[in-house]
DNA sequence: ACCCAAATCAGTAATGATTACTATTTTATT
DNA sequence: AATAAAATAGTAATCATTACTGATTTGGGT
């Protein structure tokens, strides 16, 4: 399982180089740094052939952008409804696919994202109706 | 808070009425066996905004396509990436959200999910190249 | 080193779920 | 009933993503 083109390991290595979750388009223009000519059909053709094969995480936060995280161990998405950014959260023990198992579900990915306010946005009263 | 117009409230019906996690095309179309008349633009509308008040809930698994959930409680998303059904699994208590208070986060909607294989394809040995 | 088949690429066109728009209808209030 | 605000049906536009095509690159066998 190795990659193999030089794209491919740049759009790794793109991933990897953040703790953010940047989008398709997002990492397109880090490559393109490296690789001007790369295309953005082979930015999200790789991004697919990686997800698939699980070696990156596709996650989802409702945008309508597809997100991406080369962080495949099971934690936690902060995601601040006021400034957009996704927090990660780091999980000692995934009890919840544990959970999953013993009814019978053989869990391979998981993808848990709480929605609300970050600490920083609390503090500066940006929260929009909430609590 | 009250849902004012008959088209709303059908959507909202239209949704309680099933235990899967349709898509705002098939609650269009479940939404016009009663009225015929709707538009889906409508459709899109009031789920956006049932979901913006909390009333619903919006869960991508990452398929193209939206999916809605009339059960807001939090819960696990049990995603199939064999026959691609979506299975609840009630949760006695959130800890993840928990934990994301005492990082000081603050949670209003949580989407769990899970991918993997279902009890179902399991048995039946339709996973691919899984375990 | 060279050849060849398979894989991958850059570039562009097509797709399709979702959103925006507009003129009309419905609703709530006085 | 009159008025203003909100919601609707229908249609057009948006835009992230996917599909397609001909050119290029890759790796194994000779």
């Amino acid at each position: 399982m190795k990659n193999y083109s030089r794209q491919r390991e740049a759009i790794l290595q793109a991933l990897r180089s953040t703790d953010t979750h940047p989008t398709a388009n997002w990492i397109y223009n880090k490559v393109r740094e490296q690789i001007p000519s790369i295309s953005l059909g082979t930015v999200y053709r790789n991004l697919s052939a990686l997800a698939a094969t699980g070696e990156i995480l596709a996650i989802d936060v409702g945008d309508g952008f597809e997100h991406y995280d080369g962080d495949i161990s099971p934690h936690l998405h902060l995601s601040c409804r006021c400034c957009g950014n996704i927090e990660d959260l780091v999980l000692e023990s995934d009890a919840f696919s544990q959970l999953a198992s013993e009814h019978g579900f053989s869990p391979e990915t998981s993808i848990y994202v709480i929605y609300g306010i970050c600490k920083k946005c609390k503090k500066q009263n940006l929260n929009i109706g909430g609590n």
